[in-house]
DNA sequence: AATTTTCTACAGAATTTCTACAAAATTGAG
DNA sequence: CTCAATTTTGTAGAAATTCTGTAGAAAATT
């Protein structure tokens, strides 16, 4: 996976609103897709509910401290990459919040290009860590060459069984909807919305496909509700 | 109180026509019941009369700003969710957003799936706190992957069955009358007159399932006024 | 042009949802 | 307390909805 041509999600924690505009502003222009918490609620209810690339932690914050969100992104094992923002550059500071498992350090003030070039090296060297390379029991997903074996055999995906797979593998033992895997399938936000029976013929092919290849029956229907990958 | 993909009201204040429509079918598709308010008396006009439990507000309006909605939301204490909805280049209007106590804030243009997630989140953390694994006694239940199990034995219940059970545990110990039950289970707000025995079904096969799983008599039945989850 | 993939149409299978009705339970008036 | 009216439960099954499988048309790719 290409950092550059991928859509990289930052998470922005940033009481001051003019510097988190002007981070904002920068960044999306360098294509990142920004999201921004004020204070150490919702700052916590993002890290709660999302996965970001890349999450710039500002350590004074409104309602608890940058330390605390650190500590719970250890705690629930969350991987995203930190990079801390501090106002004062102290050495205690810097060492604990690293020991925390953050990425990096920057201090206050900051060029954004700084920024930016931060960022992009913590991105890349969590990439290099991370395999491109999914394995879920018998199946083995190459992300890059886009292809699927099951005890070393290679199964012969469509784009769009191969799609749907990697989707319902990154939500295992999660409902997705029948409207949700249209919408993910298509790409396209516009009016795939009144038919979604498509669907049904890329199911059964795909169900078909794992099955001839020996996979275990994973992927479930819940009628009425949609399909889960259940593991 | 219903969640995830169930039957919940949202109120989208939104002028751009086509968008809208979008949105509707969409979310009506995910069981969620749509009220629509295209400009800013409308928005005022239903914020006034109704509560939702969360509200989508395009921050460009005619006739006002969503921003005064947010005010006036604030004023009046109201505590409906609000997902803030805006253009790419107005960032200012997001931070001060989020400042004035917007829950989220989605970027035009957005996938339809990523709205879905930030409404189940808003309205999760709303309801149930930050959890997507809801306990109540021996009772465990998971909102994304859909299951309910009783000491670690899963339960299997139908759709309208798993939404029922929400919705008592969600109001427990509370009197939930049939008729309110059955307008949450139908979404429909218009047959308020029509004949709601349909839920005596749904109750004795809820009852039914819970029982053989081996849960507590929780689900009391009030003679003449409905039912009550009691803890 | 040939091949592969994606989507649609439709029959019937499976499951859920709702209705009908008799029996049981509850309430309140006499 | 007794009885009638009302509400709820239980049983059964009809109606509606959703899903599967087959087949092939339309679209995309080679």
């Amino acid at each position: 996976m290409n950092i550059s041509e991928q859509l990289m999600k930052v998470l922005i924690i940033e009481d001051e609103s003019e510097l988190a505009k002007n981070m904002i502003s920068y960044l999306s222009d360098q294509n990142y897709l920004c999201e921004l918490a004020v204070d150490y609620q919702q700052a916590l209810d993002k890290i709660n509910d999302y996965t970001y690339d890349c999450i710039l932690l500002d350590l004074m914050l409104p309602g608890g401290t940058g330390m605390d969100i650190l500590n719970e992104l250890k705690n629930q094992n969350k991987e995203d990459g930190v990079i801390i923002i501090s106002a004062k550059n102290s050495l205690e500071d810097r060492i604990s919040g690293l020991q925390l498992g953050a990425d990096d350090y920057l201090t206050k003030p900051f060029h954004l290009s700084e920024l930016t070039a931060r960022i992009y090296s913590v991105i890349r060297r969590r990439n290099f860590g991370n395999a491109n390379v999914i394995e879920q029991n018998e199946i083995k997903i190459d992300l890059l060459a886009k292809t699927v074996s099951i005890r070393e055999e290679k199964v012969m995906l469509t784009k769009k069984e191969f799609n749907m797979l990697i989707f319902f593998i990154g939500n295992k033992n999660k409902v997705v909807s029948k409207s949700a895997l249209a919408e993910h399938l298509s790409g396209d936000l516009a009016d795939m919305l009144d038919n979604h029976d498509f669907i049904y013929a890329h199911i059964k092919n795909l169900k078909k496909k794992l099955q001839e290849a020996g996979a275990g029956n994973y992927l479930k229907t819940l009628y009425g509700n949609g399909y889960k990958w259940e593991i």
